[in-house]
DNA sequence: CCTTCTCATGCAACGCGTTGCAACAGGGCG
DNA sequence: CGCCCTGTTGCAACGCGTTGCATGAGAAGG
């Protein structure tokens, strides 16, 4: 294993030839280690595959992109890695219309998931778009609903349009 | 198989010796075949399964209780079995929590997923109390939006006030 | 009853994700 | 520096669900 020390410098954001990363990349080593976790090569190639993804990526190709770096990865490994960056914030998922999950990197904003199936696209659908609903569910049921779990199918303005579905 | 005659039962108990089937089972047969499918010992077995059950089944379990009746009964039949009938409006499905698909038999109405995370409850959530959520989302996106395929995770009011999840 | 057209079945293999377990390795501490 | 504790990894096996393909069997028509 090649222990560099490269890549988590905390003050100095200055090498010329690093990609520039997200500084909320650059906490995860030492919120893993103040909760007594550990900060691992492999950790490593995840945050950096993280790092370079956005928008929503499914489990099988964060496992893909991780054997690109480093060809021994093991999708355990990944998954259970995954599941502890959901805990930090790092990464939210949901289900995919398959209930095959996706991540979403760095969410900036809380926010649900909307997926046609007559085309396949998918939109994020902002919180206060949603508030009325979970509010009244918090009231009458006292269910609090975690929207970036939330995933809903239906049909777009365009599909329904053009019949499919 | 105790088959039970439910609460607004129809008068016509035409052979005593068979169970009482719901009605919406017995045209099953005569609509797959008025869509050039076919009646197959198969899905009669599935048919007979999904008559004996109410509630949320998931996928495994229904494989496994068809397996009870003919221990020759194989996954994909099952599963593609399942997706003709919901075409035909028999079963609904949609995704628990961990993704895996829960059935749903003859719907009386459209009805949403609550999952609670903290003790693993399930509720069902009827289609007024989403309305204007999806009404929003129609009028302004133009997504018209399934609600029998919904299913929302957060944490009930128990789990709250017990401070879990 | 037999033919024929097509749908359905079973099998085997696959894809995604999870789990139990033994071995490994961070990293705090003396 | 080296020990030790405990979190982490990789492996192998599993569970759920899907898919491609060759074979089997509904059911309509002669």
């Amino acid at each position: 294993m090649t222990t560099r020390n490269s890549g988590t410098a905390p003050p100095t954001p200055s090498d010329p030839s690093a990609p520039t990363v997200d500084p909320a990349f650059a906490t995860v080593r030492d919120r893993l280690r103040a909760s007594g976790l550990r900060w691992t090569p492999q950790r490593r190639t995840i945050l950096d595959v993280l790092a370079a993804s956005d928008g929503h990526v499914t489990g099988a190709e964060l496992v893909e992109r991780c054997r690109a770096i480093d060809p021994t990865t093991t999708p355990s490994t990944v998954y259970r890695t995954l599941d502890v960056l959901e805990d930090l914030g790092v990464v939210r998922h949901h289900h995919g219309p398959d209930g095959r999950e996706e991540f979403h990197v760095l969410p900036r904003t809380e926010h649900g998931h909307l997926h046609c199936r007559g085309c396949g696209q998918s939109w994020e659908v902002g919180a206060t778009e949603v508030a009325p609903m979970l509010d009244a569910l918090r009231a009458r049921r006292g269910f609090d609903a975690d929207i970036s779990h939330m995933s809903l199918v239906g049909l777009c303005a365009e599909c329904r349009v053009a019949g499919r579905g």
